[in-house]
DNA sequence: TTCAACCACTT
DNA sequence: ACCCTTGGTTGAA
């Protein structure tokens, strides 16, 4: 344990570590030196009673074995608003901190609050410090001073020391037999450590760790195969493995777990997390994935949670977190989480509020001369400026503030405690792609998406977390003020629009499509203008179309579907919703074929031209009708991954996820809820369902796949692009008079009858 | 054949 | 706890 030097230095807030005593601070320090110190931390939570049930509760918490301080006093409860009376029991020590809350939560008639946060982010809540964080250390001595802000958009980013750690092969059968070599990565340069002697793969990898003595260890599937593997190898052949920096404390694979998030089960391995050093395995993380290292820790700066655990955890946790803190700094009690398992919202319920917003069914066909226009985070936006938050919906003070279309009001003289977390996001995320815009240096600017993009996640999920009944800070009415309001927006861009003289083509939530011969940007421009003052939002031009074709449904021909379309921008780019390309489940040699007809068809500025392109997309098919037929793809090119969403025998029906889930399993490779597998169609019309479909993995030369079912799911990818007939076929279903292909769906509750309001309290 | 049930994907 | 965006498949009727 390294104490910080005097005189003071100045470094980065790398982690903070509960132990018995208080936090271990991990720092990094502008010189170059890693720092592990203690700092004092005592946490509290609280516990909510009055009269003879306090006495007797605090007798029962002086008997405790545990050394507590117990105090009473006042905190604010979220919903009226008004100050409570609550005992406040302060731990002396971290380590028995959730053990007190247990025992005190068999406590009779009590309610508990602050109780079931995880311990580093409670001590940066309180100390007001957040994982990066740039500080001053040792004053006052021990001390740690914030010279930095999570709003910042110019704060120092700490040299972290990296090394990358893949397998020497990356394919291959999951989670059996031996580790094979490791691929190490540091500054560029690139090493193999051999995997033929496990006994000296383990001590070249120590001393390369000594050596290189990085902060982070990045690898690929560390989380389920190299990590675990490596662990393994080192209890059997008694060589400890020097992955922490700090401590000896025994290395722990977390649980796995599948969950429910935005309409999907996903997977997520059991992480294995350091003490002193970093580990992050990119294909474990939802947000590295999508917004890298840079924002990853743009995260857990502003949410305050540590690196490894936001890394693993779902973006949701981090709004949440950020609402915490607030709550906390405010002196509003946490509610505890209610703990989702039973009444959790289906993926599916979720994702239906998630796009609760008003929907119109496009003209279908090919449209020219079209400019898209976006609001720009239109929920957030909604949430904050018209201050809808869990307690301000309905409150007893303002009646008279009611939300259009709904049967609910806001609150006009209490700050709700969404907006107040969700106004500096906004703002921050703004300058962010303001930064981007302007920055000359590449670099800089995929740092500055990154962070914007993480940014953006935070407050995606915040939408739908004010609407799950389980989030700490949700309520549905809340969410229906939001979906209420912006379908009154969109309606009334659409009049504007109107009123001068465009034809309105289709409208999603926050976005519309609009023609009009000849557009200018400054016409689009003047619009935009227009409907942000009407509206009160801003709105952006997403950009002028030569082109966009709608996609008619399959199984209502006539009609379009409102998530699939192609488009290609003045500038060039090709907008591709919804069809197969854009689908994580095509095969890639099916979205190669749709993908060269798209850049086929994408020479042509208008319909006339497109068409003349049509022999041309269609060769490009038939080439490829041709291929498969011969049989002469690689396999590799034709494997579906499907994300498993049940236990494997589950399934009802033999479909083929569920055949190969089921083989897995039999070869005692069982994909978890959430995982995704990979499989080819062996025989898609086999009588034995068995044989219809099998794992990529155990693909041998001796199968082949169905050309005949391929042929089939290229034909279904590919024919929409030559043939979208919205135009050829005329609106002739409107013959009941109305215009039928503006169908409008709006999807609403029932409103609410008034007797749901006596189930609460 | 048809059709209900089932299943995955989408930002 | 259930009335659902679409497109697709399965397997019984």
């Amino acid at each position: 344990m390294v104490r910080p030097p005097r005189p003071e230095t100045t470094g980065w807030l790398l982690d903070a570590y509960p132990t018995t005593h208080g936090m271990h601070l991990w720092i990094l320090t502008e010189k170059g030196d890693r720092l592990f110190f203690p700092v004092p931390f005592h946490p509290r939570f609280y516990i909510g009673t009055t009269g003879r049930v306090l006495e007797q509760t605090r007798r029962r918490l002086e008997r405790l074995r545990f050394p507590v301080t117990l105090a009473e006093t006042e905190r604010l409860e979220l919903f009226s608003g008004t100050l409570h009376p609550v005992l406040e029991v302060t731990v002396l020590s971290p380590s028995d901190f959730f053990e007190v809350v247990r025992q005190s939560s068999s406590l009779p008639e009590v309610a508990l609050y602050n109780c079931d946060i995880p311990l580093p982010q409670l001590y940066f809540y309180e100390s007001g410090l957040f994982p990066l964080a740039f500080c001053r250390i040792g004053t006052p001595p021990d001390g740690v001073e914030l010279l930095d802000s999570p709003w910042n958009t110019d704060s120092p980013v700490p040299p972290i020391r990296t090394v990358s750690v893949a397998l020497e092969e990356e394919s291959g059968p999951a989670r059996c037999g031996s580790l094979g070599g490791l691929v190490v990565e540091i500054d560029g340069e690139r090493r193999l450590l051999d995997g033929e002697d496990p006994r000296e793969l383990l001590t070249t990898l120590n001393t390369f760790l000594k050596r290189e003595d990085p902060d982070l260890i990045l690898t690929n599937r560390g989380d389920d195969m190299i990590l675990p593997r490596l662990l393994a190898l080192s209890g059997k052949l008694g060589i400890p493995l020097a992955l922490n920096r700090f401590g000896n404390q025994e290395i722990s694979q977390g649980k796995e777990r599948s969950f429910f998030s935005y309409g999907k089960m996903v997977f997520r391995a059991g992480g294995v997390s350091l003490l002193g050093r970093w580990h992050l395995d990119r294909k474990n993380s939802f947000i590295l994935g999508e917004a890298g290292l840079a924002g990853l820790f743009e995260q857990a700066r502003v949410t305050r949670i540590p690196v490894q655990h936001l890394a693993r955890t779902s973006t949701g946790t981090g709004i949440t977190s950020m609402q915490m803190a607030y709550a906390i700094s405010s002196g509003i009690l946490v509610p505890k989480d209610k703990g989702m398992p039973e009444a959790f919202r289906s993926g599916l319920d979720l994702l239906e509020d998630d796009k609760g917003g008003m929907v119109f069914l496009p003209r279908p066909g090919f449209h020219e001369s079209v400019v898209e226009l976006d609001f720009a985070s239109m929920y957030p936006s909604l949430m904050t400026t018209h201050n809808i938050s869990p307690e301000t919906v309905d409150c007893p003070c303002c009646p008279e503030n009611r939300v259009p279309g709904s049967s609910h009001h806001l609150c006009t003289r209490r700050k709700g405690l969404v907006p107040a977390v969700l106004s500096p996001l906004l703002a921050k995320r703004q300058r962010y792609k303001e930064l981007k815009k302007t920055s000359e240096d590449p670099h800089l600017r995929q740092e500055y998406e990154g962070r914007q993009g993480a940014l953006k996640w935070l407050l995606v999920v915040s939408f739908g977390y004010l609407g799950y009944k389980n989030a700490r800070f949700g309520k549905v009415e809340a969410h229906e003020c939001v979906t209420a309001l912006s379908r009154n927006k969109l309606l009334q861009a659409k009049e504007v629009a109107e009123n001068q003289g465009y034809r309105f083509l289709h409208g999603i939530v926050d976005s519309l499509w609009l023609s009009r011969p000849d557009l200018d940007e400054a016409e689009c421009r003047c619009l935009a203008d227009e409907i942000s003052r009407t509206t009160g939002l801003t709105i952006g031009i997403e950009g002028l179309y030569h082109w966009i074709i709608f996609f008619t449904s399959k199984g209502r021909p006539g009609l379009a579907v409102p998530n699939r379309y192609l488009g290609l921008f003045r500038s060039g780019e090709i907008k591709i919703r919804g069809i197969a390309l854009r689908r994580s489940d095509t095969p890639p040699f099916i979205a190669r074929i749709q993908k060269r007809m798209i850049d086929h068809l994408a020479q042509a500025k208008n319909l006339r031209e497109y068409r003349s392109l049509l022999p041309g997309a269609r060769e490009v098919l038939d080439e490829g009708m041709k291929e498969i037929g011969e049989g002469r793809i690689p396999v590799s090119e034709l494997v579906i991954k499907k994300r498993i969403s049940k236990e494997p025998e589950a399934y009802r029906k033999a479909s083929f996820q569920a055949i190969v889930a089921q083989e897995l399993t039999a070869r005692g490779q069982a994909p978890r809820p959430g995982e995704r597998i990979s499989l080819v169609i062996t025989g898609a019309r086999d009588p034995d369902p068995a044989s219809r479909a099998r794992a990529y993995d155990t693909f041998s030369p001796d199968h082949s796949y169905d050309r005949q079912a391929y042929a089939h799911l290229l034909l279904q990818a590919c024919e929409p692009l030559l043939d979208f007939s919205g135009q050829s076929l005329p609106e002739k279903k409107s013959a009941k008079g109305k215009p039928l292909d503006l169908l409008l769906r709006k999807r609403q509750r029932q409103p609410e009858p008034a007797e749901s309001e006596k189930t609460m309290i």
